[in-house]
DNA sequence: TATTGTTATACTCTATAACTATA
DNA sequence: TATAGTTATAGAGTATAACAATA
């Protein structure tokens, strides 16, 4: 733990985030992703479901009832992915699946009741979550974010960008 | 590509992104940072580094110099990952290792010649980038987000938030 | 011939464990 | 005893290829 014969002097302290890279949008998305996350995962742990699932859930529970494929189109997610999650929200009885009576090649994915239920109270949580993580920025300037966002994330926008 | 016997009317065109999940910050940073990165590495590609190894770059071409270590984590990466960047951008002579005389386990990483020209080409690509992506928010908009996501990752945020 | 769900497989990214040389 | 760098390995997460059932 000492330090050896020449010293080298104060340490400068690490200072995070990095000036150099503070700005880079890269960065800043990245780990304002990350924090988030971590965040949120550690607030679902008592509950039946992680992010991921909250957000399959969601989706299954918001719409008209979707196919697997349907469903993972939306979340943009491939569709061995969402076999994977259907699976598991399933085998703990939060979705069931049930074979398309107009095509038989579909299995449309419901939200059971217990599903349901654990969606609600992974909602408040959730909601809790983002409430305080965006508390620095003010109710306004919380809006402002998801608001920017959403903007960057319009698929008008997408063509425009990778047109250019 | 014909539809059945029974018509399903017409399809809803899976609207994107979801309405029911459009609004949760998750989401939003998620697929806002998963967009901003294909445009960044696709807009890399000619160049002689990808996004991570700009971030490398700049940090350690920014700052005194710095051990790997010091580097993994102002970057938030693990040590064992440093070691893989710097072979690759040693393996290119875009930096160099030289043991530090002070303390004999340490490599300082030098950013070569080479290494600061490739960086400023990246860099002005990185920056054009950026500014096709946030385009959409208006040169305020852009100004706001960076600011906005810079204030979730100070440090003193983060205390709070994990306290709480 | 194309599409849905499925499985097996591979690839990327990251983290863990163990080793070495230095402190 | 602890730390820096390294290697090998394992674990997520995701994507690709191939197959059966259905359109």
């Amino acid at each position: 733990m000492s330090i050896g014969a020449e010293d080298d002097g104060p340490q400068p302290e690490e200072p995070w985030p990095p000036a150099a890279i503070a700005d880079r949008l890269g960065f800043l998305l990245k780990h304002t992703q990350l924090r988030f996350v971590e965040l949120l995962e550690s607030a679902l742990v008592p509950l039946e479901v992680d992010g991921r699932e909250f957000a399959v859930l969601t989706l299954l529970a918001g719409e008209a009832p979707l196919s697997q494929q349907q469903a993972a189109r939306r979340l943009r997610v491939d569709r061995t992915t969402m076999v994977a999650f259907v699976d598991g929200l399933e085998s703990r009885g939060l979705v069931q699946r049930r074979p398309d009576r107009r095509d038989r090649r579909r299995n449309v994915v419901e939200v059971t009741a217990a599903g349901r239920e654990s969606l609600r109270k992974a909602a408040l949580v959730v909601e809790d979550a983002e409430r305080r993580f965006l508390a620095p920025l003010g109710r306004e300037g919380g809006e402002q974010l998801r608001t920017a966002l959403r903007q960057l994330l319009s698929p008008a926008v997408a063509e425009q960008s990778v047109a250019d």
